[in-house]
DNA sequence: TTATTGACACAAG
DNA sequence: ACTTGTGCCAATA
């Protein structure tokens, strides 16, 4: 059926790779927009396997629910703070946005 | 094969 | 309002 772990994996790719400039969204928003909304730590693990897989997607638009650059450490030096600055996303910490002004949701699409 | 960890989120005290 | 604990699913050791 199309319910495998590859298809999850596929759709989180999809869904990040959709998060327009300037913009970015959370991990459980996109478990839940996947339908699981339980599911937040997976997106994580799919996005840090998408490197693995070579996959070239705007994961540094991905925040967790409080807008902190958790996966910070998994990009190469500060490549998501910097990227994010560069696309206009306004900090309120060192490592957090402001995931209220900067928030997108897949389905507002 | 089982146990532990992990780029999160929510409920309860 | 803040802190602590549990749940989720998959991957790695």
């Amino acid at each position: 059926m199309s319910n495998s772990k590859k298809d999850y994996y596929q759709k989180v790719y999809d869904v990040v790779s959709r998060i327009p400039y300037g913009k970015v969204t959370t991990y459980g928003t996109i478990s839940g927009y996947l339908g699981v909304r339980s599911g937040a730590r997976m997106v994580g693990y799919a996005l840090n396997n998408s490197i693995k897989n070579g996959e070239e997607i705007p994961a540094h638009r991905v925040v967790n629910r409080l807008g902190q650059l958790t996966g910070r450490a998994y990009f190469p030096n500060d490549t998501m703070r910097e990227r994010l600055k560069q696309e206009g996303v306004r900090f309120t910490g060192d490592y957090t946005v402001d995931i209220k002004k900067h928030f997108w949701d897949p389905a507002d699409e």
